[in-house]
DNA sequence: AATTATTTTTTGTCTAGGACAAAATATGGC
DNA sequence: GCCATATTTTGTCCTAGACAAAAAATAATT
């Protein structure tokens, strides 16, 4: 039985480090340290895979690199215990469900509490911390890759079925809601989709990945007054930094750039015609301000 | 006003070519030839972006990068002109739609074509061309990539309603449909999942870039007896295959594993156990045979 | 003591050029 | 014409060095 190793490429590709990072990591730090295959590539156990999964999820919350490499795994593991919010009970069962795969009878619950609080509560308090808790779940391994994939196509039917029975049939203001390229996480701009159509604004969502020059080209052309862009934790946040500011040059100054997600927690010095959410409320506050058009 | 420059970074993320390939095409053919930025870093015009993704087109029919290297720009948009298929008359309007964004208009006119030639024929004869067509147009600059990403997500939106009216509720035949790490794609596996859904086959769909080893657990834990892939041309066909052989190996021989897309047509040497489908068609028809559970 | 300015460390991405296997093509023998 | 053997083409990997931007630590100032 070959046990899996993966080649740099593929570790790559799965945590979200590029070559460049590991490969420098291993020159630093130590880790990962893969073993060689027959012509002298990198061979990463599954194990390293792991550990590096962790590692990413600790830097998210602000510890560096250099700290973690050192620790072992244990140590690692205490280090995320620490930091691990308990989901709030009455999601319990929900999450139950998606670890078990039942995608029907999830489904079937979340229209129940949909129609129950109605789409504002039901965003902010089941939609949003249950994703929140489902990806903690995977980063703890309670979950596999393919039930949160199963959930979030789920949870994503879900939230397109409501957007299309909400959208106004006038003609109002409107959002164009995408992310960088490179990030290729959509639940967000969903969830933020429907705040906005509740607040009356009408979104226009061209699904994820879209170059910078489009964005600036499909803003004016679709008349939008708002882009907004959903950043997860995937990306490096330099990049994230980087590419923010310079598309807020490219794009005119009356059209405001909103940006939310965990991507943007550790964003520092962004000019502040760029509007950062830190969650789902703000968006809605933020619609009820009459002078949400004055800008920096 | 600064014309618009290109990281390395960037380039192979729009093209899809790695950081490396561009290293060395530079190195070995002198193109893409970058000027240097402040820093010697490569700073890659517009323009040479535009020439990449032109003989990316080109490498899919087969030439090889050493010939299209050498070329100009405007011999290499004879090239592509030699290719054209031109779309049929029939899809005109259509594409006229999706160049204009106008996404309301298009999806009326798409349901009105689902209801008017029923399932089969509106996936054969009109998304499935459709498609091909919106990626030309993108590919010869006619439609940008805005309207393409909004016609993929109104597709998107058309075919999954499609499906949820389509379940057949009894048991029956599963089959898991993803894509492979790297690949971020997904109309075709909507496009499989309806044509599955309609030969009685109950699709699985948790979106795309599922790893290997889950999409092994998940067709287990999913009882699924076919496994389907959809490859676009946007991944490197090496890679390609030697992760479909990966995955047929980890795969259980009772599980079929079935391949689409247009990222599978130059694929040689692939072990019979893996099936390969050019078109939908062939979806339908292997569906109808008796026999499709008998193995290599 | 708190704030601001300056140095030091940390970190990720870039550069160059070399090596090599697998795929594709060309060449030779039958 | 067809099959086996060279040869070329191609993409990815390797090492190792450089450097700017961000973060942290230290010094200077109010």
């Amino acid at each position: 039985m070959a046990s899996n190793f993966f080649s740099i490429q593929e570790l790559a590709q799965e945590t979200g480090i590029s070559k460049d990072t590991l490969r420098i990591w291993e020159r630093r730090y130590g880790f990962p340290l893969p073993q060689r295959g027959q012509h002298n590539e990198r061979a990463y156990p599954a194990e390293q895979l792991e550990q590096l999964r962790l590692i990413k999820q600790l830097m998210d919350s602000g510890i560096r690199p250099g700290k973690l490499a050192t620790l072992n795994l244990m140590q690692l593991q205490e280090l995320a215990q620490e930091q691990q919010t308990a989901p709030p009970d009455d999601l319990a069962p929900l999450l139950e469900l998606v670890a078990r795969g039942q995608q029907r009878e999830l489904r079937l619950q979340l229209e129940s509490l949909l129609l129950q609080q109605g789409v504002k509560t039901f965003l902010i308090e089941t939609v949003a911390p249950l994703n929140h808790a489902v990806g903690e779940a995977w980063f703890a391994g309670r979950i596999g890759v393919l039930d949160e994939h199963l959930f979030a196509e789920q949870l994503s039917g879900l939230l397109q079925g409501t957007l299309s029975g909400m959208r106004p049939d006038s003609e109002t203001s409107r959002a164009l809601l995408t992310t960088l390229p490179g990030e290729q996480h959509g639940i967000g701009l969903l969830m933020a989709a429907c705040m906005l159509a509740r607040g009356g604004v009408e979104p226009v969502l061209p699904g994820v990945q879209l170059p910078l020059e489009e964005i600036v080209r499909g803003a004016t052309t679709q008349r939008c007054s708002i882009v907004g862009i959903s950043c997860s934790s995937y990306m490096n946040r330099r990049t994230i930094a980087t590419q923010l500011v310079r598309l807020r040059k490219l794009l005119p100054v009356s059209i405001e750039l909103w940006v939310g997600g965990s991507g943007t927690n550790g964003l520092t010095a962004l000019p502040r015609s760029i509007r950062i959410f830190s969650n789902l409320e703000q968006i809605g506050a933020a619609l009820q301000q009459p002078d949400r058009f004055l800008g920096d």
